[in-house]
DNA sequence: ACCTGAAATGAAAACGGTTACATTTTAAAT
DNA sequence: ATTTAAAATGTAACCGTTTTCATTTCAGGT
């Protein structure tokens, strides 16, 4: 491969000048201008891009923590990132971690190690370990979606507790007070925050908190279908149920339909995250719409904020929800 | 941060042994192993791999282009690939390109420039021009999922013809003689394969192929509702759809309902690449089973040997499929 | 104790750019 | 024509590693 040496010696000037004609033209008189341009034809230059980075101590890479890119929504936050990473003129370096530990501490290495600028975390965890926090303290990060709000790094998060409070309320004002909940890991703040919120509603409308309508989950369709299942059969059926996300609704009512309960006749669902099969789905499912691409965005302009010391203290972004309202939800019967 | 001569001069040797002492441990006496161990610690060094990857001209990172990361079974196979490419060293650069090519040509530069090693691309298209290609010929490339297969790059596919064809055969087994199809994008290689595989099995039943039965889509779920209330309207309608992906079904399915017909009994519905969602619609869709992440595996095992030099002849690799029969196709009836 | 080959270590070049600084060229002002 | 400042260009150091080659140290055989 041609390097600027060959450039140089091929238009017959200094490799300086062959860089400067490349960086910034305006510093090159035109004459040289153009020899140098024919020269990088003429020798097939292609400037080694790794050799830039490391000399210039930027890698222009972000490393992105997902916990699963099987999940719908965040492919649409990845989508967004990869929207403004590019118009910044990052790369994504994109790590599927599936929750894994050892997976997280990895790519986080990565940063420590030079390889990329900063990180962005989907996940409320911190990933990086004493053995990667260098002599200045902190290692750039964004936390987004799903956040520890510690004050340490920027947050890109959505009030989780407002939005579950809105969808409670609801299906409240539409007359349900047998309400359930299907819930994600417990040990996530996204599901304590929206337990919160259902709380909040249920309280300001004064009814009773029943433990027993609580439901284990794990965002995915086949955890959705196993509580559906369950509840198909309780005795005392609640009247609707409230789904941490989308893929855990469309699980349960595939549950309820096999067990002859109609939706929203029989019983209302309501979901979390508006994914584009929610739409589609028989009834379409009534949920709360969250801007995903626009968090992947925020997040990574925020990141590159932060790298370029732009940012003092770290920033607390909330994002707008929407509750969509389609025909998973109706009044309560009986 | 600490380099690489601040260890040497702390432990009090040089930074080759230093460099040997990290690289090639058994060729440095235990002692000065120790010592030099000890400084890594003392001065918290952590070798900056930007520098490593330059030096060694080795970047270990794998492009990967994918038309959409939104697309559940893009998402799969993406899953795959992160795997595969962790445990071989290698981290993945992740393109969303939507189809422009644009952004494709932005993401391939990175391997003329050294910024990536090698290309995996998920669409049927070279994303090369001539400005990328170096002296020596070829990039480094392997093409999966929707290929060319013109013998240039490795290769790894499903055959789409002798599914579609197998998938027809189900539908006419069961007695419908009026198949639909809701397609692909035309430009889409998978997509004449897929109706070749149709026009096969009719063929072969003695039935006589109908242009009219041919319906357009993109393999969104729009497209499938779009289709599919057309379909509805339909004076002579067919008894089973076969559409070429799993969010067309879906999307169709819905639209079905709204107009009251019901799914299979009368009109069937099939898809194809079993995404998790598949399973879990109303009723359960009949579909074709890919193996999406041994996909994404197996082209970033591909790829890494091409880049080691352990590929003579550009491979094809055919992946099996497997014809998953659930509810949403039955007996034509009438 | 001495020689020899192997093992361990060190010195310095190399990778391909960027950039601070030095030098030359150019054009404008006298 | 001469001076002078600005513009253009060149020289060489530098980024942090790896690796070749030279040198030193070591252990084993006489």
């Amino acid at each position: 491969m041609a390097n600027i040496r060959d450039v140089a010696d091929s238009a017959g000037v200094s490799v300086a000048t062959v860089s400067r004609t490349l960086q910034q033209p305006e510093r090159v008189s035109p004459k040289t201008r153009n020899k140098v341009m024919a020269a990088v034809q003429a020798v097939g230059y292609k400037p080694n891009l790794m050799a830039v980075k490391f000399r210039s101590g930027k890698s222009h890479n972000l490393v992105v923590l997902v916990p699963t890119v099987a999940n719908v929504f965040f492919a649409r936050v990845i989508s967004g990132m990869q929207e403004a990473a590019a118009e910044l003129g990052y790369s994504i370096l994109l790590a599927n971690t599936l929750g894994n530990s050892e997976i997280e501490s990895h790519y986080a290495k990565m940063v420590s190690t030079s390889q990329a600028d900063g990180l962005i975390q989907l996940r409320a965890h911190n990933p990086f370990d004493a053995s990667m926090v260098n002599d200045n303290g902190l290692l750039p990060m964004v936390n987004a979606c799903e956040v520890i709000d510690d004050g340490q790094y920027p947050v890109v998060s959505l009030d989780n507790r407002a939005a579950a409070k809105a969808m409670t309320e609801h299906l409240i004002s539409l007359g349900h007070s047998r309400i359930a909940m299907i819930k994600g890991p417990n040990s996530s703040p996204l599901t304590q925050d929206r337990l919160a919120g259902y709380q909040d509603a249920l309280t300001q409308a004064g009814i009773s908190f029943e433990e027993n309508l609580l439901f284990p989950g794990d965002f995915t369709l086949q955890a959705g279908y196993n509580a559906g299942e369950t509840i198909a059969c309780l005795k005392d059926r609640p009247t609707a149920v409230f789904c941490e996300n989308d893929e855990t609704a469309i699980g349960a009512m595939q549950a309820f339909k096999q067990a002859n309960l109609h939706v929203p006749n029989d019983i209302s669902m309501a979901g979390f995250d508006d994914i584009a099969f929610s739409a589609f789905v028989d009834p379409p499912l009534t949920t709360i719409a969250q801007p995903a691409e626009e968090f992947g965005r925020t997040a990574v302009t925020l990141l590159v904020d932060l790298l370029n010391g732009k940012i003092r203290k770290a920033p607390k972004v909330i994002m707008p929800f929407e509750l969509i309202v389609r025909e998973s939800t109706g009044k309560a019967l009986g």
